[in-house]
DNA sequence: GAATTAATGTTTACAGCGTAAACATAGTAC
DNA sequence: GTACTATGTTTACGCTGTAAACATTAATTC
C-alpha cells in the first residue's frame, strides 16, 4: 500500500462527479468523496481549496461535456449554414445532457459556486459552453450584429434552462 | 419568562423565512431559526418533523405571495378578458416576485423538497398558484380545450422560469 | 377543583460535517 | 546524501440535524 496516491486530484474529481450524479449534490461529503478515492479525509485538501472548489471542477466538466454533445450534433468551430432540424437537434442535446446529468447540470447552474470568477477552469469552461450555443445559432439565423446574436441566444437558453428546471417538478403541479 | 411560546410554528416559519432570504437556504440551521425565536434547538421538532418541512412551510409561504402579487395585476378569480399589456404585466409580476424573493424562490423551485406531495399544504399553496397563472393566460388567449392552456402555460413558466435562473448566472458567461 | 393526560417546551447526547493544524512520507534538486 | 517541496495522515474543533429523556403548562376527565 502506498503512501502517494499519483493522481488524485483527478481521482477525486471523477469520484466526485460520479457520487454527486448518483446522489445529488447536497447529499455527497467532501469525507464521503476522499473515501471514495480511498485516502484520508483531509487529503482533498491539498488539491482543492474547499469542497466549493471540487464541486466547481465537476461543474466545469460537466460544461466541457455539455459543449462535447452540443458539439456532436452541431460542430460548433464551424460556421456554414445548418438547418433548422440540425439546430433543434442541438437544442435538444442541450436537453439530453441536462437529464442525463440532473445533479451535475443543477451544480452548474444552481447556487452552490457563487462566482465562476472564482475558479477560472470553470469560468473558461462555461464560457466555451456559451459560445457554442451562440455559434450554432449563429449558424441558423441571420442577425445584424453580435448583441442580437446574444439576445437571442439568452432568450433560446431561458426557455431550455426553464424546462430542464421544471421538467422534473411538474409532477408536483397537478 | 413564560415556558411556552404560545405561537411557536407560526414564529418559527416567519424567522425561517427572513434568515432565508436574508443568508440563503443552504446557509441557515435549524439551530439558528431556533435561536432566532428565542426557543431551544430542538423546540422545532415539535411543530416541523424535519428541516425540510419547515422549509416546505417556507416555500408554501412563497406560493401564497407569489399568488397575491399575481392577483394584484390580474385578478385571477374572474374570466373577463385583459390585454395583452395586463397579462405582460402579470408576467413582470412574478419576474419581480422571483428577483425580490431570490431566496425563498430557490426553494419553493429547487431541490430542497423533493416532492410536494409531502407536504399538502405546500402542494396546495403551489397547485393554486399554478392555476393563477393558467387562469390569466385563459382569459388573454383562447385555445381550444384545457390540455392545450396547461401546454400554453408550461411554456410560457418554463421561459420565466428560465429567465429568472439564468439571470444572475449571466456574469458567469462573459 | 383535583387528577390525569396531551401538548409543548428544555437538556443532553450522538454521529457526521467542513476544515485547520501538526506531523509523516515520498519525490526532486543540488 | 541532504535539504526542500509536494502530498499524504492524524488529530482536533465547532457546527449541524436530530433522537431520547425529562420538565412544564394546558386541556380533559372525574
Amino acid at each position: 500500500m502506498k503512501y502517494h496516491h499519483g493522481n488524485l486530484r483527478s481521482e477525486l474529481i471523477r469520484c466526485a462527479c460520479t457520487l454527486c450524479e448518483e446522489h445529488g449534490h447536497d447529499k455527497i461529503s467532501l469525507r464521503g468523496i476522499a473515501k471514495e478515492a480511498n485516502v484520508s479525509q483531509t487529503a482533498p485538501y491539498r488539491h482543492f481549496e474547499t469542497k466549493e472548489s471540487l464541486l466547481a471542477a465537476v461543474a466545469a466538466y460537466g460544461f466541457v461535456e455539455m459543449k462535447k454533445s452540443l458539439d456532436e450534433i452541431v460542430d460548433t468551430s464551424k460556421t456554414s449554414r445548418i438547418s433548422k432540424k440540425t439546430l433543434v437537434d442541438g437544442m435538444l442535446a442541450y436537453l439530453d445532457f441536462a437529464q442525463t446529468n440532473k445533479n451535475i447540470y443543477e451544480v452548474m447552474f444552481g447556487t452552490v459556486i457563487k462566482d465562476f470568477r472564482n475558479f477560472p477552469d470553470l469560468h473558461g469552461a462555461a464560457l466555451d459552453s456559451y459560445n457554442a450555443l451562440k455559434s450554432s445559432i449563429k449558424r441558423y439565423i441571420v442577425l445584424k450584429n453580435d448583441r442580437e446574436y446574444d439576445e437571442k441566444c439568452v432568450k433560446v437558453w431561458a426557455f431550455l434552462h426553464g424546462i430542464v428546471g421544471l421538467n422534473d417538478k411538474l409532477n408536483n403541479f397537478n
